[in-house]
DNA sequence: CATAAGGGCAACCTCCGGGTTGCCCTTACT
DNA sequence: AGTAAGGGCAACCCGGAGGTTGCCCTTATG
C-alpha cells in the first residue's frame, strides 16, 4: 500500500513534540520510572495544571499514558509512536538517497 | 556543543514538522527536485502566500533551502535536521531500552 | 512596449495553544 | 476527626500561528 506521503496524524505526533516543556516531560519519563503529575510538576517554574495540559497533550498523541494509582495518577513513557515518526523520517531521507542516486548516475554517464 | 548557524533546537524542528500542510510540503521536496513557489501551491487550495509562509517556517528550521533563479525563487529539501531528530528519538529509545534491560536483568536475578 | 507571471510586504482577522487562578473533590497521613 | 497532598474542572488572559486580501515590484514573454 503506497500510503500518502503524510501519514494521517503524523503531524501532530510532530505537533505534540514541537513543544519544549513537552519534550523535556517526555526525556524524563523516557527512562522508564512512572510519575506523578506532582513528581513531575517538582523543579519547574510551571503550574501543576500547565503540566497537566501538557500531559495531556502527549496522552492524546500516544506517547505516554496515564493510570490512577491511589490519589495520584502516575504517567509513563510509551515508545511505539516513535516508530511511526522513525517511519516517516525514513520515507523522507529514502526518496532523497533515491534523488542522489539517479544524480551520480547521470553524472557518471 | 557549537551549533550551526541554521541549527535550530530540538523542539523548533519538530513543531515545523507538526503541521499538515508543511510536511505535505517538505514530502514533496524530499524527491531531490527543486520547486518555485508557485509550483508548489498549485494544487493546493491555499494562498501563495499561505504557502510562501510555510515555507519561510520551514527554512527557519533548515529543513530547506531556497535560492533566487530569475523570478522565481526555488526551493529545495535540505536533510541534515533530520539527523538531528533521529538523534533524539535514538536517545529517547536507547534510555527505554536501557531501562527494559535493567528490568529483565532484575527478573532474572 | 505592454502585459502577464512570480513574488515580496504589510495589514488584518480568527482561533487555538500555553499558562494562570480559583474552587472543589478525593485520598492519604497523624 | 482534622488537615494536607494530589488532581480535576472551568473560566479567563494573551500572544502567536495560519490564513486572507490588496498593492507594488521585478522578470519573462508576446
Amino acid at each position: 500500500m503506497l500510503i500518502e506521503a503524510t501519514g494521517r496524524d503524523t503531524a501532530s505526533l510532530f505537533a505534540a513534540l514541537g513543544d519544549r516543556t513537552r519534550l523535556s516531560l517526555l526525556t524524563k519519563l523516557s527512562d522508564g520510572k512512572t510519575r506523578s503529575i506532582a513528581g513531575l510538576s517538582a523543579g519547574t517554574d510551571l503550574t501543576r495544571q500547565a503540566v497537566t495540559k501538557h500531559l495531556r497533550v502527549l496522552e492524546e498523541a500516544g506517547l505516554v499514558i496515564s493510570s490512577k494509582v491511589g490519589r495520584e495518577s502516575q504517567f509513563a513513557f510509551r515508545p511505539e509512536p516513535i516508530d511511526e515518526i522513525r517511519a516517516y523520517l525514513d520515507s523522507v531521507s529514502q526518496q532523497w538517497g533515491d534523488a542522489l542516486s539517479r544524480l551520480q548516475a547521470f553524472v557518471e554517464t
